[in-house]
DNA sequence: GTATGCTTTCGGC
DNA sequence: TTACGGCCGAAAGCATAC
C-alpha cells in the first residue's frame, strides 16, 4: 500500500488557516533574487485548475491566477516536517513493514496484517483515512497492489482524497494503457527516447523485444524496464536508515563569474552544513560543489578524502578550490552554488584508532 | 571478468 | 539586469583492483 497526503505543503497552510479553502493557494520557494523569483513547490487544487503546477517559476504562476483572488505564501519547512512526524506516526502503526519515501509518502507491507486479502487491505485504507482525518484533519491518497510498482502507480489513479485497489488478475490491464511515463524512472527524456521507438503505453513497452531494451538501456535499466511494464517488482518495504548526503543550495542575487562572490555565498551553506554533520556526530568523506549556470544547466565536482573528517576549514578550502578549478573549465555565469556532503562514518568510540590506523598505514605507504 | 570506488548527471517530490 | 527551488537517492560511466 501506498499512501501519499494530498497537495501536502498546502493542504497544512490550509489546516491553520481554513480560510486559504476557498482560494486558489500556492506555496513557493522565493530565491530572493528579485521580488517574484523563485519556483511553486505545491498548489491547492483550485490553483491547479488554472494550470499551476509544481516546479513552475512563480512569475507564471501569478499570470494564471491573476484577477483570482489567489494568495501565495512561502514555504514553511519547520511546520511541514512537525506535521510530517504526526502523520508518519499514524501510518507507521498500521503497518507490518514501513518505508516513508519524502517528506509526504509512505509505504505499507500489510500483507501480514491482511492475511494477503485485498478487501481487508481497502478496508484498512479506510481505517487510515479517517483516523487521518479525525486525528490531524488531513487527507490523503492510498494505492493498494501486490507489490511497491502498482500501489504507487494506483494511488495516483483518484486524487485527493481517494483509494485505488489493483488486484493481480487486474495488473496486465491496469498498465497496459497508462504512458510510460508513470513508471519511476522514465521522465522526459526516457520518454522521448522511448517514442522514437514507437514504444507509448506500458502495453507497448510489454510487449517490446527484452534484448532490444537491454541493448538501448542496459542491462539493470532493460530489465527493470521490462519487469515494470509487466508489474512485475519484489523490492521489499524497507525502513530507511540514515541519510546518505546533505546538500545545501542556494541562488545569487546577480549571476557572477567572481570567486570571492561565490565563496561568500557558500560559506554560511557549508556552515550549516557542518553543523547538521556536528549534531548528527557524522564524518564526510565526500566534498562537492553545485553550479547552476545561467542557462540552467547544472554542474557538479567533487572530491573524496583519504580519511573521514568534520573540519570545517577543510571544508572552505576544497569548496573554494573546486569552485575555483570549475570557473577555469567554463565560460557562462554562474546562478545558484551550492555544496553537497556524502559518504559518511559514524563518529564514534573506536573511530579514533580507525582513523589513525589509516593514517599511520598511509604514512607508512608513501614512505 | 567481476567487484568496488569515484564522479557526474538524472529525475522525483 | 527584470524569465525558474532546494533538496534527496539512484544510476551511468569510467577507472582501478584482484
Amino acid at each position: 500500500m501506498l499512501v501519499d497526503l494530498d497537495y501536502f505543503f498546502a493542504q497544512l497552510e490550509e489546516l491553520r488557516n481554513p480560510s486559504l479553502k476557498k482560494r486558489p493557494l500556492v506555496v513557493c520557494v522565493y530565491s530572493g533574487r528579485t521580488e517574484d523569483s523563485g519556483a511553486v513547490s505545491t498548489a491547492n487544487y483550485l490553483a491547479r485548475e488554472f494550470g499551476v503546477k509544481s516546479g513552475m517559476p512563480i512569475f507564471r504562476a501569478k499570470k494564471k491566477l491573476e484577477n483570482n483572488d489567489a494568495v501565495f505564501l512561502p514555504v514553511d519547512y519547520d511546520f511541514y516536517e512537525e506535521m510530517c512526524e504526526k502523520v508518519m506516526k499514524i501510518f507507521r502503526k498500521h503497518a507490518g513493514r514501513f518505508e516513508q519515501v519524502g517528506i509526504d509518502e509512505a509505504y505499507l507491507d500489510v500483507t501480514d496484517k491482511t492475511s494477503g486479502r485485498f478487501e481487508d487491505a481497502r478496508a484498512l485504507a479506510s481505517e487510515i483515512k479517517k483516523e487521518l482525518k479525525v486525528v490531524l484533519r488531513l487527507t490523503c491518497s492510498i494505492g493498494i497492489g501486490p507489490n511497491k510498482l502498482v500501489a504507487k502507480i494506483a494511488a495516483d489513479i483518484q486524487k485527493p482524497d481517494g483509494v485505488t485497489v489493483v488486484e493481480p488478475p487486474q495488473v496486465e490491464s491496469f498498465l497496459s494503457p497508462l504512458s510510460t511515463e508513470k513508471l519511476i524512472g522514465v521522465g522526459v527524456k526516457t520518454r522521448e527516447k522511448m517514442q522514437a521507438l514507437g514504444i507509448h503505453t506500458i502495453g507497448d513497452l510489454a510487449k517490446f523485444d527484452v534484448q532490444k531494451l537491454i541493448a538501448t538501456y542496459g542491462k539493470t535499466l532493460g530489465t527493470y524496464f521490462h519487469n515494470a511494464s509487466l508489474g512485475i517488482d519484489d523490492e521489499p518495504v524497507e525502513e530507511r536508515g540514515e541519510a546518505e548526503s546533505f546538500s545545501r543550495i542556494s541562488t545569487l542575487k546577480q549571476n557572477t563569474r567572481d570567486l570571492n562572490t561565490i565563496f561568500e555565498r557558500v560559506t554560511p551553506l557549508c556552515n550549516n552544513i557542518h553543523d547538521t554533520i556536528m549534531k548528527e556526530k557524522l564524518l564526510f568523506r565526500t566534498i562537492g560543489i553545485i553550479a547552476v549556470m545561467d542557462d540552467l544547466s547544472t554542474h557538479t565536482r567533487s572530491k573524496t578524502l583519504e580519511s573521514p573528517s568534520n573540519n570545517l576549514e577543510l571544508m572552505f578550502n576544497i569548496v573554494r578550490e573546486l569552485f575555483g578549478k570549475f570557473l577555469k573549465e567554463t565560460d557562462r555565469e554562474v546562478r545558484r552554488v551550492g555544496i553537497r556532503v556524502s559518504n559518511f562514518t559514524k563518529e564514534e568510540i573506536g573511530q579514533k584508532q580507525l582513523t589513525s590506523f589509516i593514517e599511520r598505514k598511509s604514512d607508512f605507504s608513501t614512505v
